[in-house]
RNA sequence: GGGCGAAUACCAGAGUGGCCAAAUGGGGCAGACUGUAAAUCUGCUGUCUUACGACUUCGGUGGUUCGAAUCCAUCUUCGCCCA
């Protein structure tokens, strides 16, 4: 039997230094969940592995993509399915790391199947939306699909358009293309959490992001600037580093918006990652610990 | 030594007799999440497990008043000015 094992985290927790020691151990190759990570040129901005580790492991899903290249969460399931089928023919392990949640989600456990947006119908319903605000937009959603649109928070614009966008696309609503059923997958997937108390992981976002200035984040982000308006780019860090460069804040400004910010992300990942409860939870620093349950789990 | 000004919740900072447990911002906490998710959105933030409720607050103390964060006296601390 296969085994994925899944190393997840809030940010700057030191999930990419235990993964690739995992890696080490097992003579796994690393597939990254990392939905920034996964475009090139993001490296310092995101905390990417560096050249050094990325030379000690074999790594998938890293600055691969252009930064106009559409992706998402659908997207990432499928070539990740791919190609873990692909690896597994060799290897009886893989290893998963990162922290954008919904990715994770989407390879553990499926997301539906739901037809990809078409320009025409996007730039139409955001051109509604623009015109006639979001009120106009949840009036629409409610004709289009009540259900959903009892279930949903009217008030996240994003949702709403969406929720709109698909009916729109396809003609049905939304909802019934929501199953909510969970996906089997032909391997085992074993969950580690990585954790640590929550003035220490803040203090290591501190220390990351300083590190991250030091090593030539401002670069960069103004070789990126031209593209500022990508979605890729609307990104911890990379908004800041923006806003600094249009003189809306200082350096230090910046720097303390992107440490705030981050300690915000790494909060909303937590939320997130403690209703699975599929997930072993372990300090970064009790290695042994997480080898010792990875060995009592693996299939022998 | 003298004069003036300030002291408000975690921080900054409004409020200058009742509508004040006290605006607003920051920070913090909690939550939602099925297609660009490092996105987007929501709630809470004096204490009482919940509150239409109760209790304790606006530097300290003592007054005035039916009623004080707001007025008076005094003390303390800080800032500025004159010596």
């Amino acid at each position: 039997m296969k085994t994925l094992i899944v190393i997840l985290g809030p940010t700057a927790v030191g999930k990419t230094g235990l993964s690739i020691e995992i890696a080490k151990r097992y003579n796994a190759p690393i597939l990254s969940a990392d939905s920034r990570q996964i475009y090139k040129g993001m490296g310092i901005g995101t905390a990417a592995p560096t050249d050094e580790e990325l030379g000690m492991v074999k790594h998938y899903f890293v600055g691969e993509l252009e930064l106009t290249d559409y992706y998402s969460a659908a997207l990432y399931e499928e070539n990740f399915l791919r190609l873990s089928e692909e690896l597994f023919k060799t290897n009886d392990t893989l290893i998963m790391c990162g922290g954008s949640m919904m990715y994770i989600d989407a390879v553990c456990y499926g997301i539906d199947e739901i037809p990809t947006v078409s320009d025409e119908v996007r730039s139409a319903v955001m051109r509604d939306f623009a015109e006639h605000g979001l009120e106009a937009m949840c009036c629409e959603l409610r004709m289009r699909d009540p259900e959903l649109a009892e279930k949903i928070d009217l008030k996240n614009h994003k949702r709403v358009i969406h929720a709109i966008e698909i009916c729109r696309m396809t003609g049905t609503p939304f909802s019934t293309l929501r199953t909510n059923t969970k996906k089997m997958r032909p391997f085992n997937i074993l969950k580690i959490g990585l954790t640590r108390p929550r003035e220490e992981l803040f203090s290591s976002i501190s220390k990351r992001t300083d590190k991250m200035i030091a090593a030539g984040f401002e670069s960069e982000a103004r070789m990126l600037y031209p593209l500022r308006n990508l979605n890729a780019l609307n990104t911890v860090g990379y908004k800041e580093m923006f806003a600094y460069i249009d003189g809306v804040y200082s350096l230090d400004e910046a720097v303390e918006k992107i440490k705030r910010n981050t300690r915000v992300y790494a909060k909303k990942q937590i939320t997130w990652f403690k209703r699975d409860k599929r997930i072993h939870w372990f300090s970064p620093y009790d290695k042994d610990d997480v080898f010792i349950y990875i060995d009592s789990c693996m299939p022998k």
